[in-house]
DNA sequence: CCTTGTTTCATAACAACGTTACGAAACAAG
DNA sequence: CTTGTTTCGTAACGTTGTTATGAAACAAGG
């Protein structure tokens, strides 16, 4: 029989309850400020939790930016039975509410500031509405023949491309970022119709 | 007359030489593993350098990211007697051939973890190109009658969008991205024609 | 009930970073 | 040579991620 020592506190709820304190602060303070230290005090714990439960501080916000694309990716499959359009409008939308989160899932990974890249299955299941509603656009015969990965990848590079640079503020300072993202949306359609 | 005292050393060429050396590492390690002192060291100086030429790390990386901008326009400025098409390849080859500072341009002030947002003039600047092109296209009766700006940004994020995907390399593993870029930029093309 | 043994985790130490404060270095003037 | 002033390299500080240490907590055996 099993020698029982010290009862285990680092338990699975603990690691749950270490991603939403520390997703809340990363929307509440952007990523940057976010020290283990203090989601260590948010959750009531320490900070050898963080690593005896993720390892670190990297696979903590790894694990916070793919439950970042798992809600994403809820949030296109409520949209998905409106089509493309739809699609894009709810990407959009997603990105504004979660601007930080974005943020740190896109902007993260691109600036490499932190070892914190999306899980490759949970970034592809992110897509998979998307890459459905190319499918099946294609067979309806409403979008271009194309190969479908290559469609949607381009797709999701001309929406997220305008989303980012909406969050990060590059650009004209005046710029009418809800007209640009609807005018880039009817070119999407257009561009990419049969 | 003025009280002359101990020689000037943190002069305008020690500048140029930190922006230099730190854009080198930038290139070399990324963003996230360049440190004061390392870039002091590698200028044969101190790190008060840094804080009397530029004012702390932000600004440093400030200034390399305005520079980045500049270097960005310059390559466009070379493109643009090609037209549109020929502004998007050179856009995605200047990403290419300069991925470290693409990210930190893009990926920094996304993530926000650095504050070093590029100075708007010299983002405006960056863009006008772009802008050129989509507004003697327009005249030319070959683009959309959309306001120039509007059309200009969206047209910026969809091409920024597939490059910084790429470079983030969030996204299908296999994904063929030259061959998505080329289809990308087809399909903007005819999105917004006339 | 106390000792022993083992596991678990909070605290404290460590190294590295950005930043600031200090004081030596370097030269003009008297 | 001394004094005065400016400049900048060095060293100190506070904070960060990470690691090491030892106390806390409980089961088993006397």
């Amino acid at each position: 029989m099993r020698l029982m020592a010290r009862p285990v506190v680092h338990t699975d709820s603990l690691r749950q309850e270490l991603l939403v304190v520390t997703a809340d602060l990363v929307d509440r303070d952007g990523p940057a400020r976010v020290t283990l230290r203090d989601v260590a005090a948010a959750a009531r714990t320490s900070t050898t939790a963080v690593y005896s439960l993720f390892g670190g501080k990297s696979q903590l916000l790894t694990a916070v930016v793919d439950d970042g694309f798992r809600s994403f990716r809820d949030s296109q499959l409520a949209a998905s039975p409106g089509g493309l359009q739809s699609l894009g409008v709810a990407y959009r939308d997603w990105a504004l509410q979660h601007t930080s989160l974005y943020r740190l899932m896109f902007g993260g990974a691109l600036a490499g500031y932190v070892d914190c890249q999306p899980s490759p299955e949970v970034a592809a299941d992110a897509m998979e509405p998307l890459l459905d509603a190319v499918a099946s656009a294609q067979a309806a015969g409403n979008l271009l023949e194309a190969p479908t990965e290559v469609v949607a990848v381009a797709i999701w590079g001309q929406v997220h491309g305008l989303v980012s640079l909406e969050l990060a503020q590059v650009g004209p300072p005046d710029a009418d970022w809800a007209a640009a993202y609807g005018a880039a949306l009817d070119a999407v359609a257009r561009g990419w119709a049969a």
